[in-house]
DNA sequence: CGTTCCATGTAAAACGTTACATGATTCT
DNA sequence: AGAATCATGTAACGTTTTACATGGAACG
């Protein structure tokens, strides 16, 4: 009844790029990744047992004074990955609770959508301009080079967040387009 | 420790749009709203028992030969749904497989993403197709009238899709252009 | 008469977050 | 010394899907 797994595949794709810990892995998640993936501590520390269990990993040699343990991909987990990055991706299921109350609304709670609207409209601004400044900052690092593949996400950042805002704008102006205007068929 | 409890004024959404079974909900979600909700059986049921025992939905005398029951809201459901409606939108928490997959991968992989782009596009182009013209049908529909709130979740349907299908397009031709060479700093 | 759709529901498993517990180290 | 951060982990709870069970009605 297995699902999908994503979480053991995160957790190798992080472990690719270098012998690490939990700790470390979490930060991951809430730094780079955080736009489009994150794992909770629930989810990592029990998820690395699985792992060394299913031999994808092992833990170094532990000195640490801290008794942090790094974790080092197997040739197994190597290749566990890799079958997991050429499957096709899993029909992904998008929840957005601003469109499910918009679909909801009738013109009587169009102020309600309105500062719904608004505050989205801010909050997607303020994260474009941090998503931006990093596309800028790489651009300078990189110059004539090719990017790093995950440029591509940053990328997708910014274009989706500004394809929304967009989208924002124009459904407040449509809204307040019939302000007052209210002999409604509803 | 309560969460969102979100099913529940989906559902409480979905019922101020007029009576229905729980057979008819899960067909919304299905339908209409599957773009950007959806809920299982295993959360409708148990939630329309939930709801009315909170009295914010009452089940109608049930004489159907199919013992089919119809779910009406209540003066105190209306409310809760009002409730949720007005309070701000908690921050989404968007996983897209895609973007975590390119994030992990190197130019050795190059050619493995560039099949997971040409049939994401393959994918997109399809959904775009249903929902211009849904859209077409829409505006046909009701020409110089103002359009039902919902009209808007179509529009972000719409943009939202054509964004994604220009960032998969602008992915494919950065990651053609490196092709062949190869001397990667990776 | 068989298939499809209508209709309700539950159990088990999988997935995921939050709160807590514990203690060391580093920084101010 | 006190605060922040590093570091691991678990228990409880909450959320969601999947598989199954049951049976009637409609359609060809």
């Amino acid at each position: 009844m297995k699902r999908n797994n994503n979480t053991l595949y995160a957790i190798l794709g992080i472990l690719t790029k270098g012998s690490q810990s939990g700790y470390d892995i979490r930060k991951q998640f809430n730094e780079s990744l955080r736009y489009f993936w994150s794992e909770s501590y629930g989810q990592i520390y029990p998820m690395l047992k699985e792992i060394v269990r299913h031999g994808y990993a092992e833990p170094l040699d532990a000195n640490d004074p801290r008794k942090k343990i790094i974790y080092q991909l197997t040739a197994k987990g190597q290749a566990a990955f890799l079958s997991w990055l050429t499957e096709p991706v899993s029909p992904m299921n998008y929840r957005d609770e601003l469109l499910l109350r918009i679909s909801f609304a009738t013109p009587h709670e169009d102020q309600i959508i309105l500062s719904l609207l608004e505050r989205e409209i801010s909050e997607l601004e303020f994260s474009l301009t941090s998503l931006q400044s990093q596309e800028h900052n790489l651009r300078e690092k990189y110059q004539q080079e090719h990017y790093p593949t995950w440029f591509l996400t940053l990328r997708y950042g910014v274009v989706s967040t500004e394809a929304r805002i967009e989208w924002c704008k124009e459904a407040l102006h449509s809204l307040e387009a019939r302000k007052g205007n209210l002999h409604d068929p509803f």
